[in-house]
DNA sequence: GTAGGGTTAG
């Protein structure tokens, strides 16, 4: 009798869990919700996780651990989803809490258990603990699984693996499937075994547009751009991600004009762009002063209604203040909801760029009040901005910050800008003395900023000297000697400015003949 | 009822 009872029990609740999760799939988390708290009666484990799966899906983390908290029995599938579910919102410091967790209350980790975790240590840059969550999986006989292999390749790949662990877990795993292929062959080329990548790609049983858009990203971080426009062309069918992966190639190679005909191109294909095509379009405007063609870009977002995210927004930011319009960048800034670093960098960028010192400091202190913490590029944008506004002690005090309040070590471009900052202000002692403490070998940049300086001020000793630096580290560089000439003549020392001029003759003939072989 | 591979600033 009481088993006649269960049975219809199960029955009710599997026709309820069935019906939760149509409401999901159409995107009716809402409904879903609504009847998961009308049958209180008729859940069982599988509704529960049915439901907080369905937070994940919809990217409510918050809403999937409320839940997920109050359950009043969890089995390891609801574990593996909020595992899931964490990885996937980015938060990789709760996968590794929750796994810790899981552990402690006695659950023993299944393939889709490692595989999060395995992802979310490599992306923490914990690589280290790959070779051990590796060595688990051996324990418990899931190394053989897909979504663990693939997991592996993707961890190792990451802490700088040799070819030939890669094919090891590769032939670890006991059915290889489309997917492992492709992860082999990103762990391939992210590692640059561009050939290796090549010929497992000729070897694929089957290959999908994923398949073809990993070979396309793998030339691009090789910096194989001919390769991948090759191989582009080549694919039977192309969908928005691999477009996007095209123009965003070559707009950081700074190859432009070729980001934006493809994008053209990609419209005339028939394929919408996204937020993450328009991100890397609106880039590829600013980077070829396209204002016309980046207003067009702005203009038909708003339009179509793409959802215009705070990176995307950003982009136009940078490139409205890229292509002079700083009016519209700042119009454009004010409308981000929730401004994030590089919305402010953008902005506080574009200031820099176009000589206000003020308005610089004024966001840079904006953006601090609304807790959003610098990085090294928002540095380098305010010490700019003080080099060229002669703000020295101002400069001097955010330099000093950047270590005391932020933690972050000053880099080549930093104290590139600061020797640019008292040289300017024509403190070139304080400028070589800087350059003595600089913790690694100042190159061309650094140099060239305190021979700039002594150019303005006409200062033949540190110039002679800067020089002499430069031209240890780059024989023949033009700036040098038509800034030192240009000290000679200040001083009136005509002999030295026609010797020095015929040098520059020879060096830049050099130099031209060399980038005709080049050509 | 859980899943792995490819997309955005400077």
């Amino acid at each position: 009798m009481q088993l006649v009872q269960l049975r219809m029990i199960c029955s009710v609740s599997t026709s309820l869990n069935l019906s939760l999760n149509h409401h999901i799939r159409n995107g009716r988390i809402a409904d879903a919700r609504k009847l998961f708290d009308r049958s209180q009666e008729l859940r069982d484990v599988a509704t529960w996780n049915t439901m907080i799966s369905g937070y994940c899906k919809n990217r409510q983390i918050k809403n999937a651990q409320y839940l997920f908290d109050e359950m009043p029995q969890r089995d390891v599938v609801s574990w593996n989803i909020m595992l899931g579910g964490f990885y996937r919102s980015n938060d990789k410091e709760s996968v590794v809490g929750c796994f810790i967790e899981m552990g402690r209350t006695g659950f023993k980790p299944t393939e889709f258990t490692l595989a999060s975790v395995i992802s979310a240590v490599s992306d923490m840059g914990f690589g280290v603990l790959v070779p051990q969550l590796h060595g688990n999986a051996v324990c418990l006989g899931l190394n053989s699984s897909v979504f663990v292999g693939s997991a592996l390749i993707g961890g190792y790949t990451g802490m700088g693996c040799r070819r030939s662990d890669l094919r090891q877990v590769f032939d670890e795993i006991l059915s290889r499937d489309v997917t492992s292929w492709n992860s082999l062959i990103s762990g391939y080329m992210s590692i640059g075994v561009v050939e290796e990548a090549c010929r497992m790609f000729g070897r694929m049983p089957e290959r999908n547009v994923v398949s073809w858009t990993c070979l396309v990203r793998g030339y691009i971080q090789n910096k194989k751009m001919d390769d991948a426009r090759r191989s582009f062309d080549k694919m039977p069918e192309k969908n928005v991600v691999s477009w996007t992966v095209m123009i965003s190639g070559y707009e950081r190679n700074g190859r432009f004009e070729e980001a934006l005909e493809l994008f053209v191109l990609m419209l005339n294909s028939g394929v919408q762009p996204n937020e993450f095509t328009l991100s890397s379009v609106a880039s590829a405007c600013a980077g070829s002063s396209s204002l016309v063609f980046g207003k067009q870009i702005h203009s038909s977002i708003l339009k179509t209604g793409v959802p215009a995210d705070v990176l995307l927004l950003s982009s136009l930011v940078d490139m409205y203040a890229k292509c002079g319009d700083i009016t519209a960048a700042e119009s454009v800034f004010e409308t981000i909801p929730e401004k994030s670093l590089p919305s402010w960098n953008s902005i506080i960028g574009g200031y820099a760029k176009h000589g206000y010192g003020a308005k610089t400091l004024e966001q840079f202190e904006r953006m601090k009040r609304h807790g959003i913490k610098p990085d090294n590029i928002t540095f380098v944008h305010v010490l700019t901005a003080c080099a060229h506004g002669g703000l020295v002690e101002k400069g001097e005090a955010h330099f000093e910050s950047m270590v005391s309040k932020f933690g972050i070590q000053p880099e080549k471009e930093h104290f590139a800008c600061m020797v640019d900052l008292y040289g300017r202000a024509g403190e070139l002692e304080k400028a070589k003395n800087l350059i003595k403490r600089i913790p690694f070998e100042p190159d061309v940049v650094v140099w060239g900023a305190l021979l700039g300086a002594c150019g303005l001020h006409s200062n033949l000793e540190f110039g002679l000297f800067a020089a002499e630096e430069m031209y240890k580290l780059e024989q023949g560089h033009p700036a040098a000697y038509s800034l030192l000439s240009k000290i000679h003549g200040d001083k009136g020392e005509w002999a030295r400015v026609i010797e020095l001029r015929k040098i520059m003759e020879i060096e830049t003939k050099k130099q031209k003949a060399g980038s005709w072989i080049e050509a």
